[in-house]
DNA sequence: GCAATACTTAGCACTATGACTAACCAACTT
DNA sequence: AAGTTGGTTAGTCATAGTGCTAAGTATTGC
């Protein structure tokens, strides 16, 4: 059962592709333009591209010869849910622990 | 530079440990009880708990022979920043497109 | 003190990841 | 048509990650 989730959360652990979601979020860019700000060799750049394309993060299509990739908002909204759902839990966690502290407080007035 | 992101977001590319923590926002547990769900070898598991502590998502404190670990809220927060940044940057853009598609509209009728 | 409990360490196997070079293909440019 | 550009594939290497078993340590309970 290899989730979205796994396979997001692991193409962002790396700063490269990290980098490359920064960039795409302010547009699309081409393999190349991408690859300038990298020191990596072009083949190694791309195996992250196919990271982030396998994990859903971002799309790409070819046009004669130049690829234009761009991103996709739905896979990050998901890692935003899931991130949330863990606060809110951990939240009521603190409501329940502060509740029960002012009743303590009241009890040993 | 192996920064707090690289390695939380690779420690939360794990269903097993996003299990973990999905479990610690509710509240302390020890190991045993964590593992207890899991239908994974222990000294495994425990190798997943090492991931978490490492990426600073979880701590944990040993009191006899038990060690009980809870959540830190802190490195999830970094996380959800680094995702909120992306979308505002992503909202701008598509602030600045739909401004551009009605200023086309108006010059075309 | 002996046994059970709760981890912990050490070591092995296998797969996956991230880097490289070399060579290749396909589409523009001249 | 020949060369340049933009991307791709294939193959190698080293390291890191995930699973296991076996054996060890340190508390706790009887």
């Amino acid at each position: 059962m290899t989730n979205q989730l796994d396979t997001c959360f692991a193409a962002l652990s790396d700063p490269t592709r990290r980098a490359v979601v920064e960039r795409l979020v302010s547009g699309p860019a081409t393999v190349s333009e991408l690859h300038q700000t990298h020191d990596i060799a072009l083949p190694t750049f791309l195996r992250h591209l196919k990271v982030l394309e396998a994990s859903g993060l971002v799309r790409s299509a070819k046009k004669g010869r130049v690829r234009t990739c761009h991103i996709e908002a739905a896979p990050l909204m998901e890692i935003q849910g899931w991130l949330e759902w863990q606060r809110r839990v951990w939240d009521r966690r603190l409501d329940r622990l502060s509740a029960l502290a002012s009743d303590i407080e009241r009890n040993t007035q």
